[in-house]
DNA sequence: ACCTGTGAACCCCTTCACAGCG
DNA sequence: CGCTGTGAAGGGGTTCACAGGT
C-alpha cells in the first residue's frame, strides 16, 4: 500500500513489534506469522497485519514475515539505524538513576551527559557520565546532533528547562516531571509520570474491590 | 448523571486533573473553570467537562468547579483516600533507584519493601528500605494489603515474577521490564518501557527530519 | 453574561471477513 | 490449505454546539 502518515496508535506499537522481532531473531527464528508476533506483543493478529501494512507489504502470503528483513525495515522507519544520544537534565535521584540505567544504552540510546543547576554537582560523574552546568546545554546539544532531552527536574522548573532544550535545538523530550510541558510545533514531548501510573492502577484496584463487595 | 464504567481514556486522564487540582489548591484557588483545568492538564475544555461528568455533576454553571470539593471527590474515586504500599521486585539499578525516588511516597505510594533473588542483596537496605528474599513475597503482600507490585527485573523473568505477585494476591502491577506480561482477569498491568518511549520519539524526530528534507 | 452538562455528529482506530497470493 | 493485505463494518473517544442553570 502507499503509506503517508502512520496513525499515532500504530507508531506507539511499532517498538513493541520491534522488541518481539529482536527476541525472535535472537532465538534464531527466520519467519513469524502475524499470529506469533501478536502473541509476543500482547495484541491481536489483525492489528499486527494492519499496523505492518502501513510500512509496506513485507509479508509472504501463506508463510508470514521474514524476521530479519522486517527488523531491518522497522529499524529504518523508527530511525534506529544509528544511535541517538540522550542528555539528561537534573542530577537528582531520578536523573542519576536514569544515567546509571543500562536499559537505555543497551537499546541504542547512550546517555552522553547530565546537566544540573547545582554548581556543587557540576564536574562530578554518575556511572561514568559527567555532570555539566545548565549553561553548557547549547554546546552539548550542538555536539550531539539529534539528541533526545530527558527532563528529570522538579515540576516547577520543567517548562523552563524544556524551553532551554528547545532553544538549544532539541526536538524530542521525555518528561519525567509531574507537570504539563507544552512546546512549539515540531517538538515532541512524551510524558512519563510514574506516580500517575500508580494512581491509575489504584483506580482499577478500587473499582474491582467495590464491584466484588457489591456482587 | 448516572455513571457505571468510566472509559479507559478518561481514567487515564483523571490523575492529570487531580494533579492540576492539587496545584490550584496549593495556590489558594477556590474555583476553576473547565477551561482553566484544561490549560493546566494539556487537553481541551470539552474533554475536561465530559470526563468530569462521568464522576457526577460537581460543577456550578456560570462559575466552574469547587477545587477542594472536586479534589475530595476525585481522591475518593481514584482510591487515594488511604496510602497504597508498593513492593518492588528487583534490587538492580532500576529497582534501587525507584526505592530511593521520593516521587512515589510524596504522592501517597510508600515503597515498603524490595525483593530480590540474589541472596547477597537480601538483608541490605536501599534508602531505608529493606531488601527481602523473593520467597518472602507472600508474607510481605499479606502484611501490606492492597499493595502494588513493581516489576524491575530482567525481561526474561518478568512473567515468572509477575505470577508470584499474583499468586501472593497482588492485583496491580507496574511493569518496567521490556516484556509482555499477561495476567489473569482481575489483575491490571501497566507497562512502562522507557527505551520504547525513546524509540517512539526517534520515529517522530526522523519523520520531522525527512519531511523537512523533502519540503 | 458565563460556564456546565450532554446529546449528537464526527473521526479515528479496531475488528471482521475475505479476496488474493504463495 | 495457510497467511497476508485490505476494504468495510463496528465501536470508542473526541469535539461540537447548545440547552439549562446561576
Amino acid at each position: 500500500m502507499m503509506d503517508r502518515s502512520i496513525p499515532d496508535a500504530t507508531v506507539a506499537r511499532l517498538p513493541v513489534y520491534f522488541r518481539a522481532l529482536v527476541d525472535l531473531d535472537r532465538d534464531g527464528t527466520a519467519t513469524a506469522s502475524s499470529q506469533e508476533l501478536a502473541r509476543r506483543s500482547g495484541v491481536n493478529a489483525s492489528k499486527v497485519r494492519k499496523d505492518l501494512s502501513y510500512l509496506g507489504s513485507f509479508g509472504t502470503r501463506g508463510v508470514g514475515y521474514d524476521v530479519q528483513y522486517l527488523l531491518f525495515e522497522m529499524s529504518r522507519r523508527l530511525g534506529l539505524a544509528t544511535e541517538r544520544p540522550v542528555v539528561i537534565a537534573g542530577a537528582g535521584n531520578l536523573g542519576r538513576a536514569l544515567a546509571k540505567y543500562r536499559g537505555f544504552a543497551d537499546r541504542g540510546f547512550p546517555v552522553v551527559a547530565l546537566v544540573d543547576v547545582d554548581e556543587a554537582k557540576v564536574g562530578g560523574h554518575v556511572g561514568g557520565i559527567e555532570v555539566h552546568a545548565l549553561g553548557d546545554l547549547v554546546a552539548l546539544v550542538r555536539r550531539h546532533v539529534g539528541c533526545i532531552g530527558v527532563l528529570a527536574v522538579p515540576a516547577d522548573v520543567a517548562t523552563a528547562v524544556a524551553e532551554r532544550f528547545v532553544a538549544a535545538g532539541v526536538r524530542s523530550l521525555l518528561n519525567f516531571a509531574p507537570a504539563i510541558v507544552d512546546v512549539p510545533p515540531g517538538v515532541t514531548v512524551r510524558p512519563v509520570d510514574l506516580a500517575l501510573e500508580l494512581q491509575i492502577l489504584s483506580f482499577y484496584a478500587q473499582r474491582h474491590d467495590l464491584s466484588a463487595a457489591a456482587g
